[in-house]
DNA sequence: CGCTGACATTGATCTGGATCAATGCTTGAG
DNA sequence: CTCAAGCATTGATCCAGATCAATGTCAGCG
């Protein structure tokens, strides 16, 4: 099968959390968290008292598709996998980061996931009781705003994917991929790959053995990989061959909504 | 570019409205709208005030991707499809159905589309001032929840679109979609392909040369294509050879989430 | 009527990227 | 230190599906 299979082999254990204290508590988390800073406290106050923290290392499975949702799950550091699951195939769907929840849609809507929830690096998430997510959603009109606008933002992140996926070829996605590192590093700062190979090439929907050629490849644009550390002697020709589109390379914020007063 | 083209030939006039009638009117359209159901009357009054019912004929644009949204577009009859834009290619991104929103996640978000609406049957479309949209979202909450099943549900779509695509052969896409129909349709009664072949073959994301080769492939498994009609001599071998699943081939209803009272 | 233009079919060919395979490099465990 | 397990690179091959091309068919229209 063509998808991207990643299986891990590091550290595959079962949803076993490695933690579930309250050190930094739950409630302190979700007054941490910028889209959720109109909420009023009291609603915070009762999602918090329904809620735990855990911590979940790299590999292990959030939950499963198809499953019914029995919390809503609040990233808070490290990141996640969404996975599409087939008898024999898996794809990313999507790539979560800090804060942000995890397919809200289906918790919303009490639906059964569409997609297997990874770790991806070392987790820290809120769970709140699914039942009591969605009374406080349909009861708190600012926290149904709020997911509103997070919902929005994950939506757009996905179209982004995919225009990505279906747009671009391999080589201008690792182009393009490259072209944001540079960008993104301070002028004349040296820039480092974020990330294993393997792990750059899957979230770029290529094998390694292709990502590798193709990082090859760039050295006819003034790009040298050195393993880990990337080489620009000369920006031009990256800048001439390829072309960030904000329609697709620009980072989706979550951008609550402000609520009026009557 | 591999994406797909299809342009529409017979019908690339521009955005001119065919009417802008009031026929059956923007408010009566609302009412009938079956997830804006627990809106109260009084909001859906206040969003008739700023709107417009409009006819579209197949081919328009509705809007361009990076323009920014000047108004909430509620597709009320026809279909229209939204297309992922680069210099070089198109490609489909999501075909809606009525009733439902255009992209509200731009719209709220007060950001870029990120993908162009094209009209693909004849749409009836009610446009409502995107400022009066937004602030109508943040001061009623039924109407926030509604907004929010809405958009949960396209993500959904969304996923599965993407799943159908990413872990399955064209093969298998041909294969479920003729299982679908045959499935859907009344025991015995003859089943025909729903639309043109060229147009089948885009949504299921291959050309019409892999579509037709494929269909004929199909007699393999009992079933004929002749022009517009199905014939299933056999069900059984179909069955045996591709499996609708779930998680990618139901058909994601809107939702209304039901607000509740304190 | 005969022409034109869209669709459909079918064959031949091309190709981007996956898959398979072999080899070295690094790292951590015993 | 040695060994085993993952990673990365590189080469050879394969393949699904796109592209190019030729032909047939039908509908609308002068």
């Amino acid at each position: 099968m063509q998808a991207t299979a990643l299986s891990e082999p590091q550290d595959s254990r079962s949803p076993t959390p490695t933690a579930s204290i309250t050190v930094p508590s739950a409630r302190a988390t979700l007054s941490e968290t910028p889209w959720l800073g109109l909420v009023p406290a009291a609603t915070l106050d009762q999602l918090a008292d329904l809620a735990v923290l855990h911590r979940m290392p790299p590999g292990s499975t959030l939950f499963e598709q198809a499953e019914t949702p029995s919390f809503a799950h609040l990233l808070v550091s490290g990141s996640v996998a969404l996975l599409g699951v087939s008898e024999t195939a898996e794809t990313l769907i999507e790539l979560l980061r800090p804060i942000d929840l995890l397919l809200p849609a289906a918790v919303i809507n009490r639906q059964p996931y569409l997609a297997r929830a990874r770790v991806l690096e070392d987790a820290q998430l809120v769970l709140i009781q699914a039942e009591a997510f969605r009374e406080a959603v349909a009861t708190d009109h600012a926290l149904c705003l709020a997911v509103l606008g997070c919902q929005a933002a994950q939506f757009r992140r996905l179209i982004k994917l995919a225009k990505n996926l279906k747009l671009r070829s391999a080589e201008e996605r690792v182009g393009c991929y490259l072209l944001r590192l540079v960008q993104e590093a301070a002028p004349n700062a040296p820039v480092r790959l974020p990330m294993e190979k393997r792990l750059i090439a899957w979230q770029l929907g290529m094998t390694r053995e292709t990502f590798s050629r193709i990082l090859a490849i760039m050295e006819r644009y003034g790009v040298r990989i050195d393993d880990e550390t990337v080489e620009v002697a000369d920006a031009a020709p990256l800048l001439a061959r390829f072309h960030l589109d904000p329609q697709i390379d620009d980072p989706e914020p979550i951008v609550p909504c402000p609520p009026r007063r009557r």
